[in-house]
RNA sequence: GAGGUAGUAGCUCAGUAGGUUAGAGCGUCGGAUUGUGGUUCCGAAGGUCGAGGGUUCGAGACCCUUUUACCUCCCCA
């Protein structure tokens, strides 16, 4: 038989793994230092948990998993009636009641929900685990992929907003992803859109087609609403909206929002998005560090597919390669309201581990030094050292250096290349005369060079490099 | 879920209008070199041509089904 893995999912070499951890690692050290906490709960959950919250189109995407049983000869009859309902499109916990994660938001709601008693709000907590989508694979999207997502409930201030977005670019900072553009916006002003331009009943029609003005453009906008059921009235307004968006520099923030609030008047919901983002941008702007290159950018044509955002939507891409949205988030008022605990408001944001890992590789932007931990290996040569290099080797760890002793005694030149191939950059050689003399040469891979050392200097050139 | 392109050695690929035992480079393994890797030289192994079925005297090539990857749409990280 042929092994082979399922569709969308991906095997990391040890390589893989180290780069992987490269950026789990530093987006974790950027969670904990905003004062986040880890969390995690289970690859599943019940299907009815994850049913109906991402739209038509999430449902279809959930991974469903198979009830045991099924052949119990008293379960026969249910599960054929499970499954005839299953071919008319419908769910029936007779055939399958439990599915993999779709992502890591609802699953924090529901947690909220069940431990509000026991959490202190606002709860701010950090969540890395692999999600599943049904989707069709291709470049940068999996069926098996993470995300590292960063949420606080509890809280409406908007001094988490600003927060959040600092995360973003201290992340992509610490990563040195160029070209990064935090692009925000408000879910209120595209209400206030939709109610101005006098169709507010389509306002998801109307959001799914101009986030797609990158793409198609203005002219494809167009026909996408006119496709929609859009008449010529309310699409003249939509075009008066988007001509904004192109009109002013990217950071010209003010500029951008004052026209925004001039074409929106008569929406009182789109004068609060408007205040809420002049808001998070006066705090993220106390907050921010000068040593951050990437940018917001307040994009008005920014929707986000997700429905439950009520606010702030944000997305993040990088400008230096061809890749969908790295990161995305948004404020969603009644997320808990869902489980039944209403009047909590959240705000998070995710990051796309796996694109962002394919950015950072066609960009080479790991650091070399990913490549091995292990610093130094002993070639094993000669039998009567054997006990001299096991004594070494927990020195070595001892002094927190990771070591270790080829096992087999193989021919000399065999080892050496398996110290390349894996490339540690120090070998040990200990042979008749080191072991002698008391000391171990020392090659450095690099240069080449060679010099025998005492096991405590040895330490003290290894601790230091 | 809809459409398109592709799948030949571990990897990247070649394979003339269907015609003997399917090739190259890189990599792997062995040797030159039983105390010195990354360079060099010599040699070897490795393929039921993604899988299943069909057309044909004959299929890697043509047809159908299936599977996987990539691309577009949908949607999204």
């Amino acid at each position: 038989m042929k092994p082979s893995i399922p569709q969308g999912t991906r095997d990391f070499s040890p390589a893989d793994v180290r780069r992987r951890q490269y950026i789990l690692q530093t987006i974790r050290g950027v969670f904990e230092l905003y004062g986040y906490q880890p969390l995690e709960t289970p690859s599943m959950e019940n299907l009815s948990t994850l049913m109906g919250k991402y739209g038509e189109e999430g449902d279809r995407l959930i991974f469903k998993i198979l009830n045991n049983g099924l052949n119990d000869p008293k379960n026969a009859a249910k599960a054929k009636t499970a499954f005839e309902r299953v071919l008319e499109g419908k769910n029936d916990p007779g055939l399958t009641e439990r599915a993999l994660r779709y992502d890591l938001t609802i699953p924090f709601a529901r947690y909220v929900v069940m431990h509000q008693n026991e959490l202190a709000f606002p709860f701010r907590r950090y969540q890395m685990q692999p999600v599943w989508r049904a989707d069709r694979p291709q470049k940068g999207r999996y069926r098996e992929f993470w995300q590292c997502d960063a949420d606080v409930v509890g809280s409406t201030s908007l001094v988490n907003e600003a927060e959040l977005l600092g995360i973003y670019r201290e992340a992509f900072h610490r990563l040195q992803v160029p070209g990064i553009e935090v692009r925000i916006n408000s879910r209120k002003v595209l209400a206030g859109l939709a109610e101005c331009c006098g169709a507010a009943e389509a306002l998801t029609d109307i959001t799914v087609a101009i986030d797609k003005i990158d793409k198609i453009g203005l002219d494809g906008v167009q026909k996408e609403l006119v496709q929609r059921g859009l008449d010529e009235e309310n699409i003249s307004y939509i075009t008066r909206f988007l001509s904004i968006q192109s009109e002013y520099g990217a950071t010209d923030h003010e500029s951008r929002l004052e026209a925004m609030a001039g074409l929106l008047s008569q929406s009182e919901t789109a004068q609060t998005g408007i205040a809420e983002l002049r808001q998070t941008l006066a705090y993220h702007k106390q907050l921010q560090n000068d040593a951050w290159t990437s940018r917001i950018v307040v994009d008005f044509t920014l929707a986000r597919g997700l429905n439950y955002y009520t606010g702030l939507i944000a997305e993040v891409t990088t400008s230096a390669v061809k890749m969908g949205s790295i990161g995305g988030g948004g404020r969603y008022d009644d997320l808990t309201g869902l489980f039944g605990l209403k009047g909590l408001s959240g705000v998070g944001i995710s990051f796309g581990v796996d694109r962002i890992y394919d950015v950072l590789e066609e960009l080479g932007l790991f650091p070399a030094q990913l490549a091995s931990g292990t610093r130094i290996i002993f070639v094993n040569i000669e039998p009567q050292a054997e006990p001299v290099l096991f004594g070494y080797l927990n020195q070595l760890r001892a002094a927190g250096i990771p070591a270790e002793l080829y096992a087999d005694r193989v021919k000399f030149d065999k080892q050496m290349k398996y110290a390349d191939k894996r490339n540690i950059p120090y070998v040990g050689i200990v042979g008749a005369s080191e072991l002698e003399e008391g000391r171990i040469n020392l090659k450095d891979m690099q240069s080449g060079e060679q010099r025998k050392l005492e096991i405590n200097e040895l330490i003290a050139v290894l601790s230091q490099a």
